[in-house]
DNA sequence: TGTTGTGAATCTCTTCACAGCT
DNA sequence: AGCTGTGAAGAGATTCACAACA
């Protein structure tokens, strides 16, 4: 469907939805893209823009209707039969993660842990079973997993990595702290902890040359 | 010192750094650019452009000196006096956190937890202390905290980056899934988890539009 | 009047390509 | 012979600015 979204546009789209979701739950009917823009951290142009990938909505005398917008979100970004996530690596980050995505997008549910140790295998956690490594190619035949977020140490990753690729799995969110290589029709993700805080340690300390988006609010 | 250095360089300097360890911790002495390239996930060009910022120096014949190197990124993301960290919101993604980022990185470490829930205060995890949330402005300054991780659910996670703020923190990583409104003067870095999966599930499905880093590897 | 949708301009980041070095 | 460092070109993303519209 899409001739050439970006991934920038993608996760915009997600953080819009979200807003929406708060705002009808606030009871709000319609808005405008600078008010959107206010609840993100973007441009009101920027707003419009994205939104054009979803051949659109709006209007010049209420700007968007909020539940309608949602929806043409929904139908953009969801799997209309849905989407099952395995996490691999039942650690302290890998059961943090369960407990987060646990019911929070019907379209995209946590459906299988994975992990190499025998003693947090068949237990069940947040409703879904935890399996062995082992068994991974076989669960996800059956429970129709495309979806993996790694939470293994480094070391075994990018093994991880091969595993979830020869089970035909073609996404990933990595936590993992090394760099996976995968075929080019896998689409991976990094969520790279330690950078992001050592990013924040940087600016932090030389503040002056970011503009966090300008024109914003206080000043203490 | 940086006359204008982009969020981007300071991401991939901490991803070079850390490949630089490992290759230390294998025994490797020297590297090219392209060899940086191929173990991160950028172009060599790309590599030379980035480390232009250090000041610094490799040459023609051996490349880059590995140890040297880590000293020259050291000298440049690390505050030599150190920084301190607090996480704010023992919970599941809290602990985790802290246990992560234990003992990974002298110059930033992980000095103290704050939560709201009395039963969590004053237990010690990983060598660091728990706190109640409101004796957050005290303990920030008589432990030089700079630096917060918000791990707070949504709802609370405004008031509590404003205490932060009044505390004197200057750079916040924050993991509620809600846009933060900082004055100028202080750092946000958002680590958007259900952002993150979403923009995975959407490209699993559409692979063929993204080029990944093109010149990569295998293809099944 | 105040907003949307969007072509065009601008700005920012990445890649090219090559002189200079070893 | 093959690399680094970097000015200049190119790609890509964002913002501007305005016609169309309610």
């Amino acid at each position: 469907m899409p001739g050439r979204v970006t991934q920038q546009t993608i996760a915009r789209l997600s953080q819009y939805r979200r807003l929406l979701d708060r705002l009808l739950h606030e009871g709000v009917r319609h808005v405008f893209s600078h008010q959107m823009a206010e609840g993100t951290d973007v441009t009101a142009a920027q707003v419009r823009r994205d939104l054009m990938v979803l051949g659109h909505t709006g209007n010049p005398r209420h700007g968007y209707n909020v539940a309608v917008l949602i929806r043409a979100i929904d139908g953009y970004l969801d799997a209309s039969e849905g989407q099952r996530v395995a996490v691999i690596g039942i650690g302290n980050l890998g059961l943090a993660l369960m407990a987060f995505f646990a019911g929070r997008r019907p379209k995209l549910s946590i459906t299988a842990g994975f992990d190499s140790d025998p003693n947090k295998v068949n237990r069940v956690i947040h409703g879904c079973r935890i399996y062995p490594i082992d068994s991974l190619a076989q669960a996800v035949a059956e429970l129709d997993i495309g979806i993996a977020i790694i939470t293994v140490p480094a070391g075994e990753a990018q093994a991880v990595a091969d595993k979830c690729v020869d089970a035909g799995i073609r996404g990933l969110l990595n936590f993992a702290p090394i760099h996976l290589r995968v075929p080019k029709a896998c689409y991976v993700s990094d969520v790279d902890l330690t950078m992001s805080l050592e990013k924040v340690a940087f600016f932090a300390r030389h503040m002056v040359e970011v503009n966090n988006a300008e024109g914003e609010e206080d000043d203490t």
